[in-house]
DNA sequence: GTCCTGATCCTCT
DNA sequence: GAGGATCAGGACG
């Protein structure tokens, strides 16, 4: 297979910053409509992109939302203004990234899990030690160490650089909705989107 | 290919 | 003190 590195510019119509609004609305139509947009960090090696293959939606009154019971040191930027970045330490040893949404005062979030490698694939490859394509940005850990987010992040400006969200071109593929992940408390909720057939989905 | 397990430590109870 | 929005490597088929 003919590996193909794209400039941002083919990709982003000519790096359109989401703006805020687009974050601070309903939580799960943000989590479905945040497919086919590209995440770019700025970083001094040279800019890192993908584009979102796969989402999860986390909202208030959801006991599986880090926010359900209330405000914590870890989990206070959730409750902060939308557009920016939440990042969270896991399992010992991974970090996942969530973009908030909805109004300030509102603990919610969408969880990126997945995402298509566009630009800076030899930066990605030397984080993530793997050399398949499909090994660098397929899972919510993963993306993470790939576009080399850190904790740093917690709480950063999705607006502006160096971590940014862009408009992209509108997907093709069909969006698939299952549930969650991982998730074995409370009810299951139809609240994961993905884009049918993407090989860099998660999970089928 | 599928299944199982260990790694590793912060956060909240 | 228990458990978690995970991943990689090994066993096995």
């Amino acid at each position: 297979m003919v590996e193909k590195q794209f400039s941002l510019q083919e990709f982003t119509c000519g790096e359109r910053v989401l703006p805020r609004s687009f974050y601070a609305r309903d939580t799960v139509t943000v989590a479905r409509e945040l497919l086919g947009k590209i995440i770019v960090n700025y970083t001094p090696a040279g800019p890192i992109a993908g584009r979102i293959v796969e989402t999860e939606a986390y909202i208030q009154g959801d006991p599986a939302c880090h926010a359900a019971r209330g405000m914590t040191p870890r989990n206070r930027v959730m409750f902060g203004p939308p557009g920016h970045a939440y990042v969270y330490f896991i399992y010992g040893m991974y970090h996942c990234f969530n973009t908030i949404t909805a109004r300030k005062g509102v603990g919610e979030g969408v969880l990126i899990r997945a995402l298509e490698p566009l630009t800076g694939l030899p930066i990605m490859r030397a984080n993530r030690k793997r050399k398949k394509i499909v090994d660098l940005c397929s899972g919510p850990a993963k993306l993470v160490q790939a576009l080399g987010i850190l904790p740093q992040h917690n709480g950063a400006d999705l607006t502006v650089r160096p971590l940014v969200l862009l408009e992209g071109p509108p997907p093709q593929e069909g969006i698939v909705t299952t549930t969650r992940i991982g998730i074995n408390v409370g009810e299951t909720l139809p609240f994961r989107f993905y884009l049918e057939g993407n090989m860099h989905v998660s999970r089928k």
